[in-house]
DNA sequence: TTCAGTCTTCGCCTTACCTCA
DNA sequence: CCTGAGGTAAGGCGAAGACTG
């Protein structure tokens, strides 16, 4: 790596203390129209914009670093916003899940026995329970009751470890528009 | 085929300089 | 003019991969 002095005239001169180079508007707008084609830096390229900009290719190669660094952190903060409001959205779904259950729980009165629209068969009366959506007699089951307490349980421990990440810079894979 | 040494590139962290409010 | 914050080019270092003898 000894090609420093040999092109240390671009813009950066002698290398006393170090001098801070300012990329001209021409030269920000092309390495950017570059970026937005690829991301990375094979040494052709590298050369060949070294040239055509008048700079060092490392140069070249440090801009294409701080760059990829700028997007990265730029999404990372994206991803955090995203995150936050995630986070708020399960919360208040949260909330309403445990309502909803205390609601349930509240109305565990069993209703007598019913004839099923179905089969004719008489349903058991404890598998009867009223919706409280749409205030009409459904066949859940006490095993479905269950199931909105597990879901609950799991949002909530959802919610927690977001929480925690939230405050942490990536996160690797964004969750799957979760059951709902 | 395996392995050690070298080179290059990258990511990450940090520093130094510049600009601006 | 001074100062602190924010932006960014560049330095340093370790890791990973390609290449070579």
């Amino acid at each position: 790596m000894e090609d420093e002095e040999e092109s240390c005239n671009a813009n950066g001169g002698a290398a006393a203390p170090r001098k801070k180079l300012r990329l001209t508007k021409e030269q920000s707008a092309l390495l950017e129209e570059s970026f937005r084609q690829d991301h990375t830096l094979n040494p052709k390229r590298k050369e060949a914009m070294a040239l055509q900009l008048k700079l060092r290719a490392r140069q070249v190669e440090v801009w294409f670093q701080n760059r990829r660094a700028r997007s990265k952190l730029k999404h990372t903060e994206m991803e955090c916003e995203y995150l936050k409001r995630w986070f708020g959205s399960l919360t208040e779904q949260n909330r309403r899940l445990q309502r909803e259950v205390e609601e349930l729980r509240a109305m565990k009165v069993a209703p007598p026995t019913v004839i099923s629209s179905h089969n004719y068969e008489p349903l058991h009366a404890s598998t009867l329970t009223m919706c409280p959506r749409c205030e009409r007699v459904t066949t859940t089951t006490a095993a479905a009751l269950d199931k909105v307490s597990t879901k609950i349980t799991l949002a909530a421990t959802t919610a927690t470890t977001l929480s925690s990440k939230v405050g942490t810079s990536a996160l690797q894979s964004r969750p799957s528009s979760a059951a709902c």
